[in-house]
DNA sequence: GGGTTTTTTGAGAGCGCTCCCAATTACTGC
DNA sequence: GCAGTAATTGGGAGCGCTCTCAAAAAACCC
């Protein structure tokens, strides 16, 4: 528990410091810190000079005893095993968050949670007021951090479509998300634009509201559709291999597949041949994400809708900012982000 | 620009509140709030139950400006554009970190790095004492970090061998990295067993100390192996189909490659593929990294050495946590994290 | 030039917490 | 029961900063 001291590190200089060099208060000083309004340019030079010679930093914690703003915004990641780790999804929104934020000099804190006790510990950690805002991710339909983030009113923006009931009418759940359902459709209607009739899907996990915008956009186009040409995966290449194999044994006859995700399509792909069926000509294969690193390399390289993670990343962080700034004006609204087919072999 | 209260947050409960209500002083609540050695119990159970009534969270801000410990960790990462947002890495690095840190009550802030500017930012955040250490990523030869870490006194370990010159006998400089070399050796090992004589190797970018160690690794069996059977990847799927047409080009008898990663691995098939070789007949493949999402969906299934990425984070924090505990007893010194060999189909 | 207004500056309080030190209380042993 | 010692407790200073408010200085007007 002894602090020890790093050798050769200097005690930092103060703001009180800056100021006896400069020859001013220390109120003069934190102005021309701040922004140096209001005050004249020739002590807001000498002030600058001190600082500089200094290597003067505001101590963050004074500030924010006193402001009560941290500059610093939560992104908590509640998506046990996953597959944000096998996805580099993750990564991609990482990326978009921290480009917004750190351009607006905020920090991000990132808490993973794991198991119950993660939890209480984030729970706690987001009640503390250490962070000004909240970014909340991959939420299960119970999920009880947007309700915990709102009782000490933290701001939050939420990465997807939160499912729980009410939520679509709470006007103050911010969220971003990419425009599954449309999504869907584009992908459906191009399998169709290829003559394809037998129309099969591979949705995600049910319980998740892209799985479920998903197979609604298939349903748009297909309203009259076999329901045992859909079969439930569970976004992980394993569980699409066998949703495809499932499929393969009700409707022998299907010309082509909607997979609710790349990492689905890649094990469908491996069972369509190894039942011998050859892709695109007996089965014509579409999947969704656009990861790079599966869809470019799969055998035949992946047909997929397209969703800009980095930009929802990038969003969701530009909205909390917003909200946190606070300006008065209209608040900002949840947005949908458009999806693209790129086209590839599989279809 | 006005600090928009959220409607309904009441002003959170202070210590002195909670020392009030449990009718004791604030330096005696404080001791209960931090563990409370040598209060009596009957107050300590006063204390806590004001604690719990209140809902009392401590002040980080207040607590950090007195004792000069942030309770967070600066998480770098400087690896502009490259396989970080393509390889799961990123986030099972990241998951290793967050579970050691969040044991010892630690938080996490991340720093991507990807331009000079950011360079600047980093550093000055630092250098401003917000975080008690640091965890640095993938340093390319010059960078400036590790040297702007150590001047202003920040405890730092790092991730990967550090490859400039004298940092080797740097006993400052902590680094956890997997046993490249040795799981190179590995993979050539096994190649070498299965009777294959013309071995040939895609290296990763040559500036990289892991791709470095891996060609070592490759040529402590092959000491006097032919040079025209190296060929440099860029440690992308692309890249490493590159690698593998110069091959064929220079040696069309080859019979094995190891890959110094799954990504160029998959590449490397697919023009084998192309090229009308078949895997393992024809050549055998080993790769490296073992990331599931690639490994394992190839076609065949590659057969790959292992490095526990998420055991790599969680070392790196432990090393920084004990570094900062600062026991007085000997330091930590720099870990190697063993590789293993992963059997699947293509060698 | 005196009065008035406006701009610039500084003094001082206080954010919530820890920790030193002195005061108090609780135990010893005889 | 009392001195002596040990274990608890509380008072108060102070971490570095912002921000209000009043004083000082500068600018303006007739």
């Amino acid at each position: 528990m002894t602090e020890q001291q790093p050798v050769g590190a200097l005690p930092r200089p103060t703001l009180e410091s800056v100021a006896e060099r400069a020859g001013v208060s220390r109120a003069t000083a934190s102005r021309v810190v701040n922004g140096g309004e209001g005050v004249r340019e020739s002590l807001r030079a000498k002030v600058q000079q001190a600082v500089d010679e200094l290597g003067y930093v505001p101590n963050l914690a004074a500030r924010t005893l006193v402001t009560r703003r941290n500059g610093a915004v939560a992104v908590v990641v509640a998506e046990p095993e996953s597959r944000l780790f096998s996805d580099p999804f993750f990564a991609q929104h990482l990326r978009g968050i921290s480009r917004e934020l750190s351009a607006a000099d905020n920090q991000m804190v990132l808490l993973l949670v794991e198991d119950q006790h993660d939890y209480e510990r984030v729970g706690r950690y987001l009640a503390g007021g250490h962070v000004d805002g909240a970014l909340l991710f991959s939420l299960h339909h119970s999920d009880p951090l947007p309700e915990m983030a709102r009782r000490v009113g933290l701001r939050t923006v939420i990465g997807g479509r939160p499912g729980w009931p009410g939520a679509e009418a709470d006007r103050d759940l911010l969220y971003v998300d990419s425009d599954n359902r449309g999504g869907a459709r584009l992908a459906v209607q191009h399998l169709r634009s290829l003559g394809r009739a037998r129309i099969a899907t591979i949705t995600g996990p049910l319980d998740q509201t892209s799985s479920i915008d998903r197979l609604d956009g298939y349903r748009d186009l297909l309203p009259d559709g076999d329901p045992e040409l859909i079969a439930e995966g569970d976004f992980t290449a394993d569980g699409g291999g066998r949703a495809m194999a499932r499929l393969l044994a009700r409707r022998p006859t299907l010309d082509a597949v909607f997979a609710a995700s790349d990492a689905m399509a890649s094990g469908a792909l491996r069972v369509l041949r190894e039942h011998g069926r050859r892709v695109p000509e007996d089965v014509a294969m579409v999947g969704f994400d656009d990861v790079e690193s599966i869809a470019a390399w799969t055998d035949p390289p992946l047909t997929t809708v397209r969703q800009d993670i980095e930009e929802m990343g990038r969003l969701m962080a530009r909205l909390l900012l917003r909200r946190l700034a606070g300006t008065g004006g209209p608040g900002p609204t949840s947005i949908i982000i458009p999806t693209t087919l790129v086209r590839r072999a599989s279809a």
